[in-house]
RNA sequence: GCCCGAAUGGCGGAAUUGGCAGACGCGCCAGGUUCAGGACCUGGUUCCCGCAAGGGAGUGGAGGUUCGAGUCCUCUUUCGGGCACCA
């Protein structure tokens, strides 16, 4: 044992952290002899500056891996670079920095950043999923997807940013506006488009649900359960009148309500239209309605606020329960996407159908009755009545209750052929194509004669040219390189041109924790060996931000993954734990925001281990964290006040073998080594408790500084305790710590005389009767107000502990001359007493 | 509009199961130490009345359940997040 001198992290720090790349202490491989235990945080864009809300989600991710080691466990905790994706590009535009440059630059940056924290990574498996060694991969699952049925191509409507001159995903509008420019409204254009099918697993992505229920946030299950807003109704066939075989197909989850019908509604882009238009009179004026009405669509970039609006096709349906003849109506709020792109107008059940039927004079039929209260007059109505209830005047089906009515209708079209059972999805295919750089080729040739031809899977990866202006306008940039565009037909050799167009980022960011467990394979995205031992993730941590996107796509994957044989898992995370955002003036800390706070900084600054001490200190990691930077100078005093305790003690304590907790007798314990041990194993009792279930380090961190504080307070310690005992004190102080703090801890542990470092050391074993009181302060309360405290030992009656409470100096007067109702107790706690 | 979540001192937050509200930290006040500053140590710090002992009020607001409510129930306000003509 040496003195240490004054508390220099920074020095302490790069000696640990120098120490820790020597010995590849964080290195993981498969080991049978010790349960594995996959913790992974969300992998980082490489936008240059690793800030305190990234740090946030390290610090936590790298606490828990650093104590589940000291539990035992093989971890495997792993990071990369999600590093594809449109900054680079636009700084490429802004900078005339190549893509590749930029991207790699802020990885160095950012990488140091992250060894400077000591972050307990295994560098030997970093991805980056730009690499062409990573991307292949994403090329090849496209292919398999492809074989599968479940990547196709078509022409759909896409949203289009014309500041990104790019096509969004539905998840990257917001509010109408792009996701980047949130002012600008997102237009609405055709183009041909690759999708992948995860309607296909829409099913199986709710139901699977069930296996996420006890380690995912309930809110974020919600939230995916809403995305894919499953409704089961029927699909009814309504015969357009004077059309010999034409008919309408709607779908409504209400058809106990078809009696009330006033007409039928098509979106504006259904494929019936221009039929219907034939031999209609004035028909060229309807179709010139029609036109004004879908432009107004693809403009309007918030349809939800629009007011309804409509143009009679001139042409009627047949209701094939009454026999009535609709209407047939084009009407602005009908969604071309959803179900049948088609619905039946109700306006006495439907609030849209409603305000619609105003408008446009439609007639309003009642034919759902409450089943409580006075019915409903039409005259009186303000709005629709959207509640089940009981049909009325419904033809056959009037007074059976909503349900049944739903039950039954359904059942008897479906004999008659008029309609079918159906399930409909808010989800949607996914669609990927993005006409951009800097993203993975789509690994598909278009020949004159044997049309989309995939690329072999020998000629994988296509590489993304190098030296590609960039110019940020119209067409994917790869549209302007012959040497890419122009390329032979596999198939016939002819003469081909590549796809252009580069997956969305996320395709990246659905498999990648698959490849860390096996990060260089050259032959295959992983081998099943690896991602068999690794998988599932027991512990992913990550931004609520990513609760749909993200999560939906990965689950997507590995369910895709699955069908193909290459896992054996239904779901790739086990346990998911969203971390609150990092906040700074009431925004999310973001280099896009301009708000950023550098953990480069606070290392400097305070030292990494204050700063992670204090992201952890500061609020509960589920909570959102205003940053603010008042509290952290208490982090510093206290490790400052944690190293001078053990300093103080070097001297004395030098030579002292530790007595071992679990081996300690306590018989003959003097008061101050059993206060010591009992305050010490009470914390270890909570602090393992905050790992293990709660999360909640802030408490923890509390718990220990008391701690602390006590040891201060017991000075001097070697006056009344054995040398051992504090020394075993003090180690149980440092391991609680290790995972918070690793590099003054680790300081700390060689001080008090051990070698070989944390890195292997078990976490403390808890030991009840050390914890354990022997006296307790019960209150007593009357009429539940406090009014006064006892102290009582251990196995006294409920009997005698109330005598005690009445007698008591302080309780007695005031109980004279009242009489006593009855008497509460909470062993151990309360005595109240009730008097009138 | 619908669905989630939150609201506690000057501030961040604590109270694991319905049982002492305000742990721990910041800030502030007082004292010690110091040539001084910093650092460190000790004590105090929800509000109101009171010199004090003590008493009263108190967890966004209003009601309720209970011997007892920050915690459970009903309504409500504000803030945050998600979804939104989803038929």
């Amino acid at each position: 044992m040496e003195p240490l001198g004054e508390y220099e992290p920074q020095r302490i720090e790069a000696k640990w952290q120098k120490i820790w790349d020597e010995q590849g202490a964080f290195h993981a491989d498969r080991d049978a002899k010790r349960p594995k235990y996959y913790v992974l945080e969300m992998l980082p864009y490489p936008s240059g500056t690793l800030h305190m809300g990234h740090m946030r989600n390290y610090t936590i991710g790298d606490a828990v891996a650093r104590y589940k080691r000291m539990r035992g466990f093989n971890v495997l905790h792993p990071i990369g670079w999600d590093s594809f994706g449109l900054p680079a590009e636009n700084a490429a535009i802004k900078n005339g920095i190549p893509p590749r440059e930029w991207t790699h630059s802020n990885i160095a940056q950012m990488k140091a950043t992250c060894n400077r924290f000591g972050f307990s990574y295994d560098w030997r498996r970093e991805i980056s999923t730009c690499e062409p060694e990573y991307y292949h991969w994403n090329q090849w699952f496209f292919l398999r997807m492809l074989e599968r049925g479940l990547a196709y191509r078509k022409r759909s409507s896409v949203n289009w940013c014309p500041q990104c001159q790019t096509v969004l995903a539905n998840e990257q509008v917001v509010d109408g506006c792009c996701w980047r420019h949130e002012t600008t409204p997102v237009e609405v254009k055709e183009i041909e488009q690759w999708f992948l099918r995860i309607t296909k697993y829409s099913d199986e992505l709710l139901d699977d649900m069930g296996e996420l229920k006890a380690g995912w946030p309930e809110r974020v299950l919600v939230m995916q359960q809403n995305w894919i807003g499953k409704s089961r109704g029927a699909r009814i066939k309504f015969p357009v009148a004077k059309m010999e075989g034409a008919s309408i197909e709607v779908f409504t989850t209400r058809i106990d309500t078809i009696y009330g019908a006033s007409a039928v509604l098509l979106s504006p882009g259904h494929p019936l239209l221009p039929k219907l238009f034939e031999g209609v009179p004035g028909s060229g004026s309807i179709e010139t309605e029609w036109n004004r009405l879908r432009q107004k669509l693809m403009r309007a970039a918030d349809l939800a606020k629009a007011e309804k609006e409509g143009v009679f096709t001139g042409r009627f349906a047949v209701d094939p329960f009454s026999g009535e003849l609709l209407p047939i109506w084009v009407a602005n709020f009908v969604l071309a996407e959803y179900g049948t792109g088609a619905v039946m107008c109700v306006p006495g059940h439907d609030q849209r159908d409603f305000e619609f039927a105003r408008k446009y004079r439609l007639p309003v039929k009642i034919v759902v009755q409450p089943l409580t209260g006075p019915s409903l007059k039409l005259d009186q109505m303000s709005e629709a009545y959207t509640e089940y209830g009981r049909a009325a005047d419904s033809g056959p089906y009037s007074g059976m209750d909503s349900s049944k009515a739903i039950e039954k209708m359904t059942a008897d079209a479906e004999a008659k052929g008029i309609a079918k059972r159906e399930t409909s999805y808010r989800l949607k295919d996914w669609g990927i194509s993005r006409q951009r750089y800097w993203g993975t080729p789509i690994p598909v040739v278009y020949c004159e004669t044997c049309g989309i031809v995939a690329v072999p899977d020998e000629q994988l990866p296509v590489r993304l040219p190098e030296n590609v202006a960039l110019t940020g306008q119209g067409q994917s940039p790869l549209a302007g390189v012959p040497e890419f565009v122009n390329t032979k037909c596999p198939k016939c050799g002819g003469a081909a041109r590549r796809e252009t167009d580069t997956m969305d980022t996320f395709v990246d960011s659905s498999w990648y924790f698959y490849r860390y467990t096996d990060a260089r394979n050259d032959r295959a995205p992983y081998g099943p060996e690896e991602a068999g031992y690794w998988f599932p993730i027991d512990q992913y941590i990550g931004g609520i931000e990513h609760a749909i996107l993200h999560l939906i796509y990965s689950r997507f994957f590995a369910k895709v993954m699955r069908d193909l044989g290459m896992i054996q898992h239904r779901e790739p995370v086990l346990r998911l734990f969203s971390q609150g955002m990092v906040q700074k003036g009431g925004r999310a800390m973001s280099k896009s925001h301009g708000n950023v706070v550098g953990a480069d900084e606070m290392a400097q600054r305070y030292g990494c281990d204050t700063a992670r001490m204090y992201t952890l200190f500061a609020a509960p990691p589920a909570k959102d964290l205003e940053w603010n930077e008042d509290g952290i100078e208490g982090c510093a005093r206290f490790l400052n006040k944690v190293y001078r305790l053990v300093d103080r003690h070097t001297e004395k304590l030098r030579g002292v073998e530790a007595e071992k907790s679990r081996a300690m007798d306590l018989t003959h314990a003097s008061a101050k080594e059993k206060l010591l041990l009992r305050q010490a194993h009470q914390t270890l009792r909570r602090v393992t408790n905050d790992f293990e279930a709660r999360w909640h380090f802030n408490t923890s961190i509390a718990l220990i500084m008391e701690l602390v504080n006590e040891m201060q307070a017991q000075e001097p310690l070697d006056e009344g305790a054995d040398p051992r005992v504090i020394k075993n004190v003090i180690e149980l102080i440092v391991l609680m710590l290790a995972p918070i703090v690793p590099h003054i801890s680790e300081e700390l542990w060689a001080t008090l005389g051990h070698s070989g470092g944390l890195a292997r050391v078990e976490w403390p074993a808890f030991r009840e009767d050390l914890a354990k009181e022997e006296q307790f302060e019960v209150i007593i309360q009357i009429n539940g107000r406090l009014r006064g405290k006892i102290l009582v030992g251990e196995g006294l009656s409920e009997d005698e502990l109330v005598e005690r409470a009445v007698n008591d100096p302080r309780i007695a007067p005031l109980l004279a001359g009242r009489t006593i109702v009855k008497t509460i107790v909470v062993p151990r706690k309360i005595v109240n007493i009730v008097v009138r």
